[in-house]
DNA sequence: TTGTAAGCGTTATCAT
DNA sequence: ATGATAACGCTTACAA
């Protein structure tokens, strides 16, 4: 492997020089970053990040930690992240903490043993501590998807408890009145402001909250499958379901099949973000739609702000706006129609 | 943020000692060893790595390069490279090409510059001059999923021949003597390879190949629609449609159901790798499903194995079963039965 | 068992 | 516009 020594010698250039022209400084004779440049392709040099980091410090590269990454909702808000962190040539470190805390808690350290610049965490619970790390090194961090609780830094948030009561709302208009609440682990703010948006259209709607119909569990198929069968074996069942995302949809599609029954002639059903890639497939599914590429995308380019400015500005929250999709079919169940209504009561928050 | 001279410090040692505490010498006493790990633990101390990787030249860290990683596969297949590496220690750097070779040497580039220990890459094409950067740096690399032409190092693939040669037999069985072949990119081996088994059915069956039955495109669902919507144009139309990948079929779903037609009733479909995880709300479709958490596990492994050993060994070829999931659904169209084949000749080779 | 010295490849700083 | 020097934090090699 050359290094930037030898780069030199075969430009007849000291070592800064060639840093120099690495790194784009204006200060540099024409001819010289020429010489330089040809010795640079001749030898295939790449720079050695690592030596560079440690001189510089400064790494140029971010922690992306997500709680699965098997939910296509996480890999979209990646993808984000990865167009904006490309643009601003910053490497991302994806980190996949599985919705718990003890693996999010060694993927921090490896992390900050990386020496990361900064992180973009959707973190697997609402407690600050989990984050004292972060704070304790002064690591900027933005953030995403859900509250934690005592935290004020920069955030991104899609708009639950807005979502959520709209969804709610839209179930009560078509008629039903015992709607089940499937949602995730009780210590993630999205189930919390899920629970609390449900909550809100029922009383508006002068319906009473039947604590049976409420569930709390994981964010995963298995799980919505197991809290769909548990409601719907209740009596009298419920006639429609709102899931908390799209995992638990799916498991709740997959329990309702397993009874003999059908979504959505027998039990209606809605969630929270979209089911993509597949999405089109199930043309009677009504979600709530989180712009989860924006979302990580916004959280980037909110962390590499905060990387140029420093503690300049206040703490930033966005909250994105979530758009419901109602899918309904038509005549043979082929039909696909979809109606997309932005949200009124939702905005892009600068606090 | 303390180094490991505030550690050595503060225990009264050399820094030279606190590193072999770091890590794990067994030539330490006893009390030194508890002294350092008290002082560690007091100073909240983690280790720079990147100071450590350039004096070790090793960042025990990886890279891994996928297609694509918005088809459930591929986060599948890194789940399974994440458990490995975390068994061994290692990081993953997940690098995404979106199929794109130019990309891919942008990633290719970055994670060299970041001086990672080795790659494990499932390359955008089979043209091993795209690996070049790494074979001429000696990089020790596993190329997973697909060939490369000329390129003779590990790898580890699914047993694409095999695969579609049994889906195509199964259509044949069922009746069908039109049946249209989606695949990806000319240009992958996968695409190849799977082409290579749909052929070889034919064959065997005595069917005429129709090259207006053979598209090749992108393994994206919109490239699927769009196959399969010129495919159900023609005169007569195919009865089956043989998907080389579960992107792919998602689009002939959406694109017969675009026509007014409907799967399986109007046309069959089959597809290689399953549809996870949605899988359960398909029960008419059949796969020819890869091991994808094991073949990134084995990648993995292999790629571990190297850097361990060195060249002492010859490159490894390690060939995954893959295997039929039958599904058909009975009556309403709400039962569910799966019929699994282990592939009779397929085996792990070790060559 | 522990320590001293040197150096990994780059860039910050200061000088010319 | 260019260069000399030192330093980033750690581990290797050697010494005691």
């Amino acid at each position: 492997m050359p290094t930037i020594n030898d780069v030199a010698k075969r430009a007849n250039v000291s070592p800064v020089t060639v840093s120099r022209v690495l790194n784009g400084a204006p200060n540099v004779n024409d001819m010289t970053r020429l010489r330089v440049n040809r010795a640079i392709a001749e030898l295939g040099y790449v720079p050695n990040i690592v030596a560079r980091s440690l001189r510089s410090r400064r790494t140029r590269s971010i922690a992306l930690i997500l709680p699965d990454i098997t939910n296509p909702f996480w890999p979209t808000v990646a993808r984000g992240v990865e167009d904006a962190a490309q643009r601003d040539g910053y490497t991302v470190l994806l980190c996949n903490s599985d919705e718990n805390a003890q693996k999010q808690a060694r993927y921090l350290e490896a992390v900050i043993s990386q020496q990361v610049d900064g992180v973009l965490i959707a973190p697997a619970n609402s407690d600050a501590a989990n984050l004292a790390p972060l704070r304790d090194r002064a690591i900027p961090t933005v953030v995403i998807d859900r509250r934690v609780d005592g935290w004020d830094g920069d955030a991104v948030r899609g708009d639950s408890v807005g979502g959520a009561e709209l969804l709610t709302r839209h179930l009560i208009e078509l008629g039903h009145r015992r709607i089940a609440m499937l949602s995730g682990p009780a210590t993630t703010s999205t189930s919390q402001d899920r629970f609390a948006g449900y909550q809100a259209a029922l009383q508006r709607a002068g319906i009473p909250l039947d604590p049976d119909l409420v569930r709390f569990g994981e964010f995963r198929q298995g799980s919505g499958a197991e809290m769909t069968h548990a409601v719907l074996a209740l009596q009298p069942a419920p006639t429609a379901i709102f899931a908390a995302n799209n995992a638990i949809a799916l498991g709740a599609i997959q329990a309702v099949g397993e009874r003999g029954l059908q979504v959505p002639q027998d039990v209606a059903l809605v969630c929270f973000d979209d089911v993509s890639p597949s999405a089109q497939l199930f043309p009677f599914l009504t979600v709530a739609e989180q712009p989860a590429y924006q979302m990580g995308l916004e959280a980037a380019r909110l962390l590499f702000a905060r990387l140029d400015e420093g503690d300049a500005h206040p703490p930033r929250l966005i909250t994105l706006p979530v758009r419901m999709i109602v899918r309904y079919s038509c005549g043979s169940g082929r039909g696909e129609s979809i109606l997309s209504l932005p949200l009124p009561h939702t905005a892009v928050v600068a606090a």
